[in-house]
DNA sequence: CCCGTGACTTCCG
DNA sequence: ACGGAAGCCACGG
């Protein structure tokens, strides 16, 4: 495919990366800041091509309770979580905590 | 061009 | 309140 096709899966990783440390998001405030607001999957499919760039702090991704759902697609086990709790973000059970505290909306920080 | 897939989200029972 | 089903869009074959 063209890159200029990828157009939509660059603004995702544009996205991502200006996530702040310590903070997370969800797939569906992703799309909708990119404007499609009804293409959640496709914004974590998006971030399934990501693994192409270890830029895209595709960790600091969750859905929308905070539940680490990629985290199967990671290395395996809790890779996800240590990078997370290492930013500072408490995660427990594959869930990530206080998430109405470091909720980080691209909508309103953009 | 049609079909299948996917790291989601929302509605209905 | 909880679980299952449908809807959604983009990409690859």
């Amino acid at each position: 495919m063209k890159e200029e096709k990828q157009d939509f899966f660059k603004r995702v990783y544009q996205v991502a990366k200006q996530i702040p440390e310590g903070r997370v998001t969800s797939y569906g405030a992703i799309a909708q800041y990119l404007g499609v607001k009804s293409s959640a999957r496709v914004v974590g499919w998006a971030m399934n091509a990501s693994h192409g760039d270890m830029s895209v702090p595709a960790h600091r991704v969750v859905n929308r309770v905070g539940l680490l759902s990629g985290k199967h697609h990671f290395e395996g086990t809790n890779l996800m979580q240590q990078l997370l709790e290492s930013e500072g973000v408490i995660v427990k059970d594959n869930k990530v905590q206080n998430l109405e505290q470091i909720y980080w909306n691209p909508c309103e920080e953009l």
